[in-house]
DNA sequence: TTTCTTTTTGACCAAACGGTCAACGTCACG
DNA sequence: CGTGACGTTGACCGTTTGGTCAAAAAGAAA
């Protein structure tokens, strides 16, 4: 396929940071909005240094969302058919969840983009996505079928996974600033969502 | 308060028209990826003319944001406590995903200002949103604590509420990526988000 | 040390940005 | 019809933007 980077440690570390610098700006600003300046500044490099690693700011996106989409599709990857049905869909919440904690800039990141319209995502949406997500679909299109859960729609189920956890990252200001400051919104969202999805899908 | 506008049918037409465009664009992109001669085509104007109904990009934002927190708010502010409180909770659901089905401009719009961390918004959160929130969060405490529905954090559930029926506006494109072109997102969430809150809410 | 490659940077560029202004139309109203 | 307020615009300004380039500095290999 694609060849071998053949990367310095030097490339690799400058990289590094660059793509963290963009991670944390373009998740804050969207594409438009951020500055070639401000990633810079952020990575501790001057611009022309940073363009040295990158060829353009499209690229450095191009390369975070390529990055993005593989982290973000594993989670519904790891649903397995043979598992207990509940426990299976339980852990996927679990996981989504734990990426919100874990990983907030990543999911404002992807959030900006389809919010935006998706404008340099679309191919892997209606591609690898849909793929992932109709096939995890039929599993669990399965298991209602069996009885083994209640009989909802898999795709409207997923979608709801998706947005009450991202939510806890990607709405992180507005939740923080209604639970004041002595809550931990995550923690709590733990036990409410498994709850919530242990009703929905109860026989 | 403060004094009425006075306001010519021009400038009442025009301030119409600059303000639909905004919302257009800074829902696209938000408050840095917009720009004034964008916004100045999208609402046919040439930017000095534009300039002249709105001293500055910050006073077009400012002033579609103060529009939209009253009627983002109106929905949450209609639950009745004296109502009976499963037909409230759902009757809100409705309204909500009502909301995102004929306003996903002015969905894409807050959820643009609350991902970049709500930079010219903090206040009116901590303010009236807390305000309203807390309130009726204490009406859903006193329906669970009264046993009329299942014993769930208020605050939580209404997030719930949020994020479940505000995905379909927000996250339009990639809804739309996954169901494709046949399925209307909107009208099959109705019934998945009613039977969701059903089960949730039962005790 | 020498030589060659990789890395870094100050100076620079054209385009786009938010915003100004003087001058010029257009409108309502007496 | 005249006149004063309202509405519109082309030309312009200083700054920021994404991106270039030649030249210098730093590493690696001999």
């Amino acid at each position: 396929m694609n060849a071998p980077p053949r990367r310095t440690r030097i490339q690799e570390l400058n990289r590094a940071r660059v793509l963290d610098a963009a991670l944390e700006v373009f998740s804050r600003e969207g594409f438009r909005g951020a500055t070639l300046d401000e990633i810079a500044r952020e990575a501790g490099l001057s611009k022309p240094n940073l363009l040295y690693y990158f060829a353009s700011k499209e690229e450095i996106h191009a390369t975070l969302m390529e990055a993005l989409m593989t982290n973000w599709l594993d989670p519904l990857a790891e649903l397995r058919a043979c598992g207990n049905p509940l426990d299976e869909i339980l852990g996927y919440v679990r996981r989504k969840l734990q990426m919100s904690r874990d990983f907030p800039r990543e999911s404002r990141l992807f959030a900006q983009e389809i919010v935006q319209g998706a404008p340099r995502m679309q191919a892997a949406l209606a591609g690898d996505l849909k793929t992932l997500v109709d096939e995890k679909a039929g599993v669990i299109a399965g298991w209602s079928e069996a009885g083994l859960i209640a009989d909802i729609d898999p795709h409207h189920l997923i979608f709801s996974v998706w947005s009450l956890t991202q939510h806890y990252a990607d709405f992180d200001v507005q939740v923080r600033a209604i639970l004041g400051e002595k809550r931990d919104p995550i923690d709590e969202a733990q036990g409410f969502l498994e709850a919530l999805f242990t009703r929905l899908l109860a026989r």
